[in-house]
DNA sequence: TGGGATTATATGGGCGTCAATGGGTATATT
DNA sequence: AATATACCCATTGACGCCCATATAATCCCA
């Protein structure tokens, strides 16, 4: 499996670190699989995570929007300026910048949210009512997920 | 054969191990035969499972959304996140996560029922009162049931 | 074709390995 | 020196791997 999935609710001990849970660590490549990087979410009070090579992804998506328009700038300020890495220790461990803790309101423990190419990390009540709040939102159009759920092989 | 048929009740044991049913396990692809996704169902409560290469074509429809739509997010979130991993072992059997198992209200034994392209997991009473429901209310509309069954390709 | 023999499946349990977490210490940055 | 960060080692509990058994299914040959 090479996505993303599932979420896991890990502690920050006394030094600041934190487990990247494992089963995210075996989808980083090989050769970068002691680096990640961090982000600002744009749309909701999270972090955002994921591999070094996914930035090329990311850069293709701002790409994709209109040069001229002001979102384009808007997005690629705040992802790109905003972009940390990070190095994961021999133990799977990583230290999250102060400045992100703050934007998320994590203190002493996190929880993952994986999204498939990228991941999630919550302030663990936030980021689960942010997950209910999701579903339910989707259930409204109960067709629309049915459909992404429903094989059309 | 390549869907998944029939059904079957087998049992946790003390380790919250249950053997995935023979014939299930084999229409999984040879390559990601020890691996398979589950999630809580969306219309009863229930747990469904398939083979990982369902999951990437999910993935995949999601991400030709658009990235910066809210839909993007809800879709994301209500599935990646909700979906577990998890592996078969070099017996055939696998756990349930603990959550997944509240949701269905299985305890020590779960029944497995073949849905085609995936599969239900339930608590083996409920499952079979489903089961029963279902047929009830086709048999009220006996003449689509018959189209179904007699409709020629 | 009958019936023993082989194989497969569901299930039980021992045990080593790995993941998450804690903490000491060395190295470094300023 | 003081703070921060990486490496090393330790602990605990969960999980995977291996081996074992009972029952069911299949085979195979006389």
């Amino acid at each position: 499996m090479d996505l993303f999935v599932s979420k896991y609710f890990n502690k920050i001990d006394k030094k600041g670190r934190i487990s990247l849970p494992s089963s995210f660590r075996n989808i980083l490549p090989k050769a970068n699989r002691n680096e990640i990087i961090l982000y600002k979410s744009i749309k909701s009070p999270s972090i955002e995570g994921c591999g070094v090579g996914r930035l090329k992804e990311i850069a293709k998506r701002i790409n994709n929007l209109d040069f001229f328009s002001e979102d384009y700038d808007d997005f690629s300020t705040s992802i790109f300026s905003e972009i940390v890495t990070t190095n994961i220790d021999k133990e799977g461990r990583f230290l999250i910048p102060e400045e992100l803790k703050l934007y998320a309101g994590i203190k002493t423990e996190a929880a993952f949210f994986g999204q498939g190419h990228f991941f999630q990390i919550w302030e663990p009540k936030q980021g689960l009512k942010n997950t209910e709040d999701s579903r339910r939102r989707l259930l409204k159009e109960k067709k629309s997920l049915r459909m992404m759920l429903t094989q059309q092989k």
